[in-house]
DNA sequence: AGCCTGACAGATA
DNA sequence: GTATCTGCCAGGC
C-alpha cells in the first residue's frame, strides 16, 4: 500500500530530500528551500510538501515571518516544542533557529 | 500551446 | 497589527 498513489517527480524528491535535511531545533523558510533547491519557488515548494510531505519532517518549514504555513499549526507547533525549536508565541524565532543549509550542519 | 490551482513572499494601503 | 495585490513556478487538465 504505501499511499501517496502518485509517485514523487523527481524535482519534488528532491524538495523531500531538503526538507529531510534539516536538523531538528531548526527551521527553515519555503523561500529558502526553494533557494536551496536551485528551482522553483516557495509556492511550488509548499504544492510539493501539501501533496508529499506526511513523511518528511515538514513542521520545520515555515512561512517567512516564522509562522508555521500549514492547516496543521497546533501540530506543527507541539513537533517544533519537542525538537527544542526557540519559539516567540506561535512562531518560530528565525533570528536563532533559521537554518540556511547543509554548508552549516 | 493555454488556463487554473496552490502548506508562499514581498510590497503597499 | 490586518487586508489586498502581484509575482512566483511546477503540475494537472
Amino acid at each position: 500500500m504505501r499511499p501517496g498513489g502518485a509517485p514523487p517527480s523527481e524535482y519534488a524528491r528532491k524538495v523531500l530530500d531538503l526538507v529531510d535535511t534539516v536538523p531538528a531545533g531548526r527551521a527553515v523558510t519555503y523561500g529558502e528551500l526553494a533557494d536551496l533547491h536551485g528551482r522553483g519557488s516557495a509556492r511550488t515548494v509548499g504544492t510539493v510538501l501539501s501533496r508529499y510531505g506526511r513523511e518528511t519532517a515538514w513542521w520545520r518549514v515555515v512561512q517567512a515571518d516564522g509562522r508555521p504555513a500549514a492547516p496543521h499549526v497546533p501540530e506543527a507547533l507541539r513537533l517544533l516544542r519537542a525538537d527544542g525549536c526557540p519559539l516567540v508565541g506561535d512562531r518560530v524565532d528565525l533570528a536563532r533557529a533559521r537554518w540556511t543549509g547543509p554548508r552549516e550542519s
